[in-house]
DNA sequence: ACGGCTCAAACC
DNA sequence: TGGTTTGAG
């Protein structure tokens, strides 16, 4: 059987390195007085002390658990010390978390091939380190092994305790008639032990881990022995360990699929599981699913160490539960500028430490409408380019989710029929960044170029925006600043002069027709922006812009994201359609319209407009001159270095690298 | 529609 | 594709 050989020949050493109560143990190296105490952290208060989102083991002890408030943790555990996450812009902010998290990263990277799956957990590929050690010094000729090796356990091994114990452990490791596969185990064992140590020394954070031959199995076994020790899943225990795993216990099978296997066909352990042939399991769930169930069911899991120590994407959001929930649309500007503001700085660490540079930016929301029958139609998701620079992301988010919004109001949302408004509610916001692509090395102005977007406030348009919506009257009264942590109450929910119907969101110009409510959808800050906080300038292009019908509903593009694109295609695949050629050149004269701080919108948006219809068409292969001729010199220098020597040898799927899927963006064209 | 906030990936 | 759904910590 040709699926049992694969597993059998699997001969990775694979570990899974998990942080022990992660943000309790950030905030007890902050505060070492914490150390030692039951500790949990809390997010936000205001509503009976808080959820928990981390407890220390003592805290378990006193029977604390995750999922509890922070008054029902006091009452179980009276000592507890409740530890706040930090909060910023009214909103929990794990930045404190994210930076430690990195610590641990660059710590494990060093060994082999890394993943980093979560902020507190990594997979490793060990196998070339541990067939190295193998080669050079096998455990066998070792005759001196660290304690922190011999306190593994090791799944199938007899329980004794004591000293006994770990001369098992000394002598498992040292057989000298294991098979290869379980000489690599414990060679994994040897350096997840050297690292785990390396960890704790050199950031104070104690962690688990798990060593088998594949993720699945390390997964399983880091969480198995905790906090602090580390568990081996030979080839020998595999089906044991399986037999009787609950199947919910599985990586993926903890939610609908895991529930349909029991419900559906009985199953109830990985062991029930086995009774299953592959397509029977395809018959129920899919040629895919049906293969990999059957093939985890025997400790089966080709899946690989992704080498990634980064996070693919970037996203702030908040909630608004019950009462909170915002109900006027200066409300939900506000905290999208909050958002952005979060977003735009992360995006600028991630820019300046890692070089890397964004270039999708989505907004999700969920609403509910009580009135209306359809009131459980789901709020949609938008997307489109991502622009650097705080006020940018303000305006662009507002506006994804202004044209996300009347879609979720649909067509006969603007006028409130019989006079009776009707009554929507967002209770949830988050946007976030994506499809982020590495500056090609040696581009460091490009890079400069790029933080300077960011930090420079762009005072033609966008400052209006941010500034009148903060007078408005909702945003400003009762915006007692910073009083303390409970930042939950900074923002009142209750409206107090205006109350924005729907009516806002309807362009007066337009006749809404399917054609052009379907450009305005994707096309953000063409969208008839005509609330009251829309600055003046912006409304009279807008309106215009909305109007003119697109010759090919696959138009794309503002403003910015050019020179991402161009990276993207450096990274990818070579750019064979037009759009790109497109998207080079109008966002020439958007960065035109911001060099010269005076710009003026309608003017510019003209001259985008008869610049756009002018290059339709280009043929990509060359960057049209006035790209360059709109950049800093030297970024003019950069770009050419390395974008000729690519030119050639782009063709090439690189397949193991994930970012370099071929990214064509369609995008609405632009509006200043 | 009280667990809040992130993330990744499969799917269509 | 982008947008949705699912699942994870």
């Amino acid at each position: 059987m040709p699926v049992a050989r694969a597993e059998t020949s699997d001969a990775r050493v694979i570990a899974h390195v998990d942080m022990d109560c992660f943000y309790v143990q950030v905030e007890q190296r902050k505060q070492p007085e914490l150390r030692g105490l039951p500790t949990a952290v809390v997010q936000y208060n205001e509503w009976q002390g808080g959820g928990l989102i981390a407890v220390s083991y003592e805290a378990r002890k006193c029977g604390v658990k995750r999922s509890m408030r922070g008054d029902e943790a006091k009452a179980v555990c009276p000592q507890i010390q409740l530890v706040q996450v930090p909060v910023a812009r009214g909103k929990a902010d794990l930045n404190l978390y994210r930076g430690a998290g990195s610590e641990v990263v660059s710590i494990l990277a060093k060994s082999g091939k890394c993943e980093r799956a979560s902020i507190d957990e990594v997979y490793l590929d060990l196998t070339d380190a541990a067939e190295s050690m193998l080669a050079d010094a096998p455990p066998e000729s070792l005759e001196l092994i660290d304690e922190e090796v011999l306190k593994s356990h090791i799944l199938g091994m007899s329980r004794e305790d004591g000293d006994d114990f770990k001369e098992n452990v000394r002598d498992w490791i040292c057989r000298k008639d294991a098979d290869r596969r379980e000489k690599l185990l414990s060679c994994g064992i040897i350096i997840v032990a050297e690292l785990r140590k390396q960890v704790l020394k050199e950031t104070e954070f104690t962690c688990s881990a798990g060593i088998a031959h594949n993720k699945m199995l390390a997964k399983l076994a880091s969480g198995m022995n905790k906090p602090a020790q580390q568990t081996v899943v030979p080839y020998s225990a595999v089906q044991e360990l399986l037999s009787s795993l609950p199947i919910k216990k599985m990586k993926q099978l903890g939610g609908k699929l895991g529930t349909s296997l029991q419900t559906d066909l009985g199953i109830d352990t990985v062991g029930d599981l086995l009774q299953y042939s592959e397509t029977k399991l395809q018959e129920h769930y899919g040629i895919n699913t049906g293969t990999w169930l059957w093939n985890i069911a025997r400790g089966i899991s080709g899946e690989e160490v992704q080498g990634r120590l980064l996070p693919k994407s970037h996203g702030s959001g908040k909630t608004f539960p019950g009462p909170r929930a915002l109900k006027s649309l200066s409300t939900v500007q506000h905290w999208l500028n909050q958002l952005s503001e979060e977003l735009s700085e992360r995006l600028s660490s991630d820019l300046e430490q890692n070089k890397r540079i964004a270039s999708t930016l989505t907004l999700h929301a969920s609403a509910f409408k009580s009135r209306d029958s359809n009131s459980h139609k789901k709020f949609p998701s938008k997307s489109c380019p991502l622009r650097y620079g705080v006020t940018k992301i303000q305006e662009d988010a507002f506006n994804l989710f202004q044209a996300a919004f009347r879609e979720y109001m649909g067509p006969f949302g603007s006028k409130p029929r019989g006079n009776k408004q009707e009554t929507w509610r967002i209770t949830g916001l988050s946007i976030s960044a994506s499809k982020i692509v590495d500056i090609p090395s040696g581009t460091s102005s490009i890079m400069r170029y790029f933080q300077s977007e960011s930090t420079v406030p762009s005072r033609s348009v966008d400052g209006c925006v941010q500034d009148h919506v903060t007078i408005t009257p909702s945003a400003s009264e009762g915006c007692s600043e910073q009083r303390s942590t409970e930042t939950q109450a900074a923002m009142p929910e209750e409206e107090t002069g205006v109350t924005y119907t729907l009516h806002n969101f309807e362009n007066p110009d337009k006749g809404i027709d399917p054609v052009s409510e379907k450009d305005v959808v994707s096309c953000p800050s063409n969208e008839a922006t005509d609330v009251s906080t829309q600055s003046e300038s912006n409304k009279g292009t807008q309106t215009k812009r909305i109007g003119r019908k697109m010759n090919n509903s696959k138009e794309k593009n503002w403003g910015m994201p050019s020179i991402v694109d161009i990276f993207k295609n450096y990274n990818a695949t070579p750019p064979s359609k037009q759009e790109t050629q497109e998207d080079s050149t109008v966002s020439s004269t958007s960065k035109k319209a911001k060099f010269s701080n005076s710009s003026h919108n309608s003017q510019v948006n003209q001259e985008v407009e008869e610049r756009r219809e002018k290059d339709w068409g280009y043929k990509t292969d060359e960057i049209d001159q006035s790209v360059f001729d709109e950049l800093p010199v030297e970024i003019q220098r950069e770009l050419r270095s390395f974008l000729r020597p690519n030119k050639q040898f782009n063709a090439g799927k690189s397949k193991g690298d994930g970012s370099t899927s071929s990214i064509a963006h369609y995008f609405p064209p632009l509006n200043r």
